[in-house]
DNA sequence: TGTACATCAGTGAACGCGCGTTCACTGATGTAC
DNA sequence: TGTACATCAGTGAACGCGCGTTCACTGATGTAC
């Protein structure tokens, strides 16, 4: 293979971004080596550079489509329950603190998944910016004011336990224990 | 140098799992070489394999050493607070929610600071055990049955957050949503 | 208490390997006429 | 619509580097007598 349409190549380019949005939560943007990246897409590791600047400004790019994805999903929570937030909140905690979350870490909450590795960035990395618009439109979402900063606390601590747990029966006593916490907290 | 006294020989294989409990914290523990950690504790790195099986042994001990700080700590704060569990747990949040706490993660709470690693150890990782413990004495030191876990989970989640949230204003914000929602659990 | 020597804690060079990144090359795409 | 050729998306080998791990060596420690 060789040149390819521009069309095409655009589409590569958006693979690599999708691929590298469910690897680096999966397996940490350090257990994830731009080969492995642009194996997942179909491509062989050459091309990278003329797609990207660096593998950190891939992680910037992954992590804004890690978040496009849950805008995405809370979108299509509220127009299964039409003006009934509540009802669209219960249906995302089901799926938040269920054990297929806890298990399939690369198509679940960014917050989380990318929080380990966020915390270690440099502070002028460019990834830290779409994560942060990430976590506030996340919180914003879920309730009004520090309320919903506090539900994305509880859910991301619980889910990063319950991951960190697996194996000893805590992992599911943290997950029934921080959704309590949360409803309590919404509902208060 | 070459060969130092049995003392001085265990010393120095305690000083290792100190560093590293310090620098997995600090740096995860993918950020940190066999090398780095030999170097913090004064020596070279040849000599790691005559002390320790692997670098996954290591991070199991330096896990266990970095939760036994914990239980140090807490314990401490019941001996400055005999018989006052309530005013002991204002004292630990007090530390927990700061702003020295999310900047010095090498000091901090184990629980959070290598909770995403764990979260991607094998299933059968060393480290998953003394992980698994530290967490449920911390989670019982807090409070009885499962309100423990979610307080757990909520200040781990916040100071998760506030560290990817540096540099944000929502940093502080979530440090101190995350705090007024664990009193509120507890006090429940 | 003193001597002779075996042990072994720590050293530093070396191993194979995979990393992020670069680059000369290929050949289909896109364009100028 | 058809031809000639410049462009450039993707390839695959190569780069320097640092990783986890191994090993021959050194010389002070610990022990047997």
């Amino acid at each position: 293979m060789a040149r390819v349409s521009q069309a095409q190549a655009r589409q590569n380019r958006d693979r690599v971004i999708d691929e590298a949005a469910r690897l680096f939560r999966e397996r940490g943007v350090q257990g994830v080596s731009v080969a492995d990246l642009m194996a997942a897409a179909g491509l062989t590791h050459g091309g990278f550079y003329k797609r990207f600047a660096s593998k950190e400004a891939l992680v910037a790019e992954a992590t804004g489509r890690a978040f496009a994805e849950l805008r995405e999903r809370l979108a299509e929570l509220d127009s299964r329950h039409p003006g009934d937030r509540d009802g669209a909140r219960r249906e995302l905690l089901d799926f938040y603190f269920s054990a297929g979350h806890r298990d399939r870490a690369g198509e679940g909450c960014p917050a989380t998944a990318l929080g380990g590795d966020m915390a270690r960035e440099a502070p002028e990395s460019p990834a830290r910016e779409p994560y942060a618009d990430g976590v506030r439109d996340f919180a914003r979402w879920l309730a009004d004011d520090d309320e919903g900063l506090a539900a994305v606390a509880t859910m991301a601590g619980a889910l990063m336990l319950s991951r960190a747990l697996a194996g000893s029966p805590l992992s599911d006593l943290v997950l029934a224990a921080g959704r309590r916490a949360v409803e309590r907290g919404i509902a208060g």
